[in-house]
DNA sequence: CAAAACGTCTCT
DNA sequence: AGAGACGTTTTG
C-alpha cells in the first residue's frame, strides 16, 4: 500500500465494494501521475531531512534508497529525492527555493495580481499538455496506479531531471513562485514546454472571468477528502447520488468547500508553513484519531 | 452521450 | 447554517 489515504468517515463498511465503481481518480486525470512511494504516516512522522543543493541534483545512494524503499515499485527515475513526491508538497517548497538557489529553476516575473493570490482565481495549471510529453518516466500507469491517483498535488510538472513531482499552487507564494498567470519557467524546460503549459491552462471562460458563466472548479487533489478512494455510501450525498449530484460527503475537497476568496483562503497560503501546514497538522490530527492507517 | 460532480437556489 | 434538489459544466 503506498500513500493512498483512505480515511474511513464515521462509517466505511462497503468499501471494497464502492471503490469497484467509484471512481478513484480526481478529475483531473493527472493526478494518476503523483506517484508516493511513502505513506502518508512517513511525512506525518519523519522530518523533512535536510537537503542540499547538491543532493537534490545528484542524490546520495542513502537519498536514493530512501526514495526507494523495499516495496515499492519503481515507477520513476530512482535517482529522485522523495522530497518531491511529498503529497503535502511541504519538501516542494524547500526544493524550489534551492532550485532557485542554484540556479536551475527560474521563473519569470509575475506580479501578485498577475499571479492573483489570495484570489479565487489563483487556478492550478493544467498539466495534459506537458503530461503528454512527460508520461515516459512514470506513464506505465498499471492498475495499481488508481491507488494512487489522489496523491497528487495540485499541478505536476516535469522539472529538468525528468521526473515528475507534485506541485501544489499554494507552495508557490511561499517558494517565491509566482504562478497564478501560469508564468513559471525552468531553466531546462523550452519555451514551447512553458507555453504548452500556460495555454493548456484553464481557459478565460472556464475561469469564469470573462466568461461569465458559473465554472467548475476542481478538485486540489491533495486534501485529505480527495484523498480518500472510496464513498461511504452512507452519507446523504451517498445515498441521494442519484438527484444529488454530489460528491460522497467525506471526499468533498476542502478547497471547494470554501467560497472563493471567502475566509481563510488567503491566510491558508500566507500562512502555509513548511513544517507545520495545515495540511500535515490535519493528517497528523486524523491519524492520533486513528483515521489514518501507518 | 452518459456519468460525475460543482454551483446555486430553496427549504427547514 | 445545513440539507436537499436540480441546473450546469466537465470529462471520458
Amino acid at each position: 500500500m503506498s500513500t493512498a489515504v483512505d480515511i474511513a468517515g464515521p462509517s466505511s463498511p462497503n468499501q471494497a465494494h464502492s471503490s469497484a465503481k467509484i471512481p478513484n481518480a480526481p478529475l483531473r486525470p493527472s493526478l494518476k501521475r503523483s506517484n508516493h512511494p511513502y505513506s502518508l504516516s512517513h511525512y506525518i512522522s519523519t522530518p523533512s531531512p535536510a537537503v542540499d543543493v547538491k543532493g537534490l541534483i545528484q542524490p546520495s545512494p542513502e537519498q536514493q534508497r530512501a526514495a526507494q524503499p523495499a516495496h515499492a515499485k519503481p515507477r520513476r527515475a530512482p535517482s529522485w529525492p522523495d522530497m518531491w513526491e511529498s503529497p503535502s508538497g511541504l519538501h516542494l517548497a524547500h526544493a524550489a527555493e534551492l532550485l532557485m538557489r542554484a540556479g536551475l529553476l527560474a521563473l519569470t516575473p509575475a506580479t501578485t495580481e498577475q499571479a492573483g493570490l489570495g484570489a479565487p482565481s489563483s487556478q492550478p495549471v493544467k498539466r495534459e499538455a506537458i503530461e503528454a510529453k512527460g508520461d515516459v518516466e512514470g506513464g506505465g500507469s498499471g492498475p495499481e496506479e488508481e491507488e494512487e491517483d489522489s496523491a497528487g498535488c495540485g499541478t505536476d510538472f516535469q522539472p529538468f531531471l525528468g521526473a515528475w513531482f507534485p506541485f501544489s499552487p499554494t507552495l508557490f507564494p511561499l517558494a517565491g513562485f509566482q504562478m497564478g498567470g501560469g508564468h513559471w519557467r525552468s531553466a531546462a524546460m523550452g519555451a514551447e514546454g512553458i507555453e504548452g503549459l500556460v495555454a493548456e491552462g484553464y481557459s478565460p471562460g472556464s475561469l469564469g472571468g470573462s466568461g461569465g458563466g458559473r465554472r467548475k472548479r476542481k478538485r486540489c487533489g491533495e486534501c485529505v477528502p480527495c484523498r480518500r478512494q472510496t464513498n461511504c455510501d452512507q452519507c446523504s450525498s451517498c445515498r441521494n447520488r442519484k438527484r444529488g449530484h454530489q460528491i460522497c460527503k467525506y471526499r468533498k475537497c476542502e478547497e471547494l468547500k470554501r467560497k472563493p476568496g471567502g475566509p481563510g483562503f488567503e491566510s491558508r497560503v500566507s500562512g502555509f508553513d513548511l513544517r507545520g501546514s495545515d495540511f500535515t497538522l490535519g493528517l497528523a490530527q486524523e491519524r492520533s484519531n486513528g483515521a489514518l492507517d501507518g
